[in-house]
RNA sequence: CACGCUAUUUUGCU
């Protein structure tokens, strides 16, 4: 059963419902894990209705249902904000993750002031509630706001720290969000990953391989932002050499450098790459698709050929 | 007895 619920968990977050609700009917006797699982697939795949429909009608519901359900109306945005809040507003009981999955889902979508509402009820707020106010005035363009609150925040761990150097580096203020870099109190590779892509997106190579070099221990993720930084800067062949030195490489590394290829117009090396990777994700297929859409003149066919594969 | 499967905050790919 544990494994089913797995299954149904994994099929969920890769979009495969059908597939995610064979595994579930497959399951002895589902539990509320199970059951919970299923849920999250429909709720995360746009399927609300399907979702509202099951949270009433499963055999048993905890505060994990709701919250699923909650927080996937809040994402949806628009009208299904006020239904997300009276959904909230109807739960039986409510928890930590149930009031922050509301508070950042609604700051996600624009709804910052309609969170700080919320989030000011809370009895006891904890250091996710904080951060995901921080994060949510930040993404809002509101990085001032997004401070205050840092600062007066009751602690600070190293995702409060990254979200406010994330928040100053997202709204282009690279000298500030470096100076919070260097007297963070609390850091981790995304504390440098976070500066290094602002630096690659904006064209600060120079910048970006610096900090590189200075981090303590570059992750993936620092190796893929640097390389994916150089071939949109016109630098191709040292992405291909980062791609090619790079202690390991997962599926967004490999993405990169597909895009890398098709964005340049070579969709030979990009399908030779796509067909080396050892896994595909729908990210490679946009991007291998994209880059014989955009170079591929008459080679759009030939993706239909990749395609079918 | 713990731990492990479901919902919340930070960094890279279309």
């Amino acid at each position: 059963r544990l494994l089913g619920n797995l299954m149904v968990t994994a099929y969920g977050r890769c979009g495969s419902l059908d597939d995610a609700l064979d595994a579930f009917n497959r399951i002895d006797h589902p539990n509320i894990f199970s059951g919970n699982a299923l849920l999250a697939a429909f709720a995360n795949n746009g399927r609300l209705d399907v979702a509202r429909r099951m949270l009433q009608t499963m055999p048993q519901r905890d505060v994990v249902s709701w919250t699923t359900v909650v927080v996937a109306l809040a994402a949806a945005g628009g009208s299904y904000i006020d239904e997300a809040v009276a959904l909230f507003e109807a739960m039986p009981e409510r928890n930590a993750v149930a009031w922050n999955g509301l508070i950042s889902a609604l700051a996600e979508n624009g709804q910052v002031d309609q969170a700080w509402h919320i989030f000011l009820r809370m009895e006891e707020p904890d250091i996710v509630s904080w951060n995901a106010m921080v994060g949510g005035y930040a993404r809002n363009g509101r990085i001032e706001e997004a401070k205050e609150i840092f600062d007066r925040s009751p602690a600070q761990d190293v995702v409060s720290w990254n979200t406010i150097i994330q928040g100053y580096a997202q709204n282009g203020l690279l000298q500030q969000a470096k100076e919070l870099l260097d007297r963070a109190l609390a850091r981790d590779a995304a504390s440098w990953n976070a500066l290094i892509a602002a630096y690659t997106s904006s064209g600060h190579m120079e910048q970006a391989k610096e900090l590189f070099d200075q981090m303590p221990q570059p992750d993936v993720v620092s190796w893929t932002s640097l390389l994916l930084g150089y071939a949109e800067n016109g630098q191709l062949q040292l992405a291909e050499r980062l791609f090619g030195v790079m202690p390991q490489r997962d599926v967004i590394a490999w993405n990169a450098m597909i895009a890398a290829y098709a964005s340049q117009g070579k969709v030979d090396t990009a399908e030779a790459v796509f067909h080396r990777m050892p896994g595909r994700s729908l990210v490679s297929w946009n991007a291998i698709l994209s880059g014989y859409a955009l170079h591929g003149g008459d080679r759009l066919n030939q993706a239909k050929r990749v395609f079918d594969h």
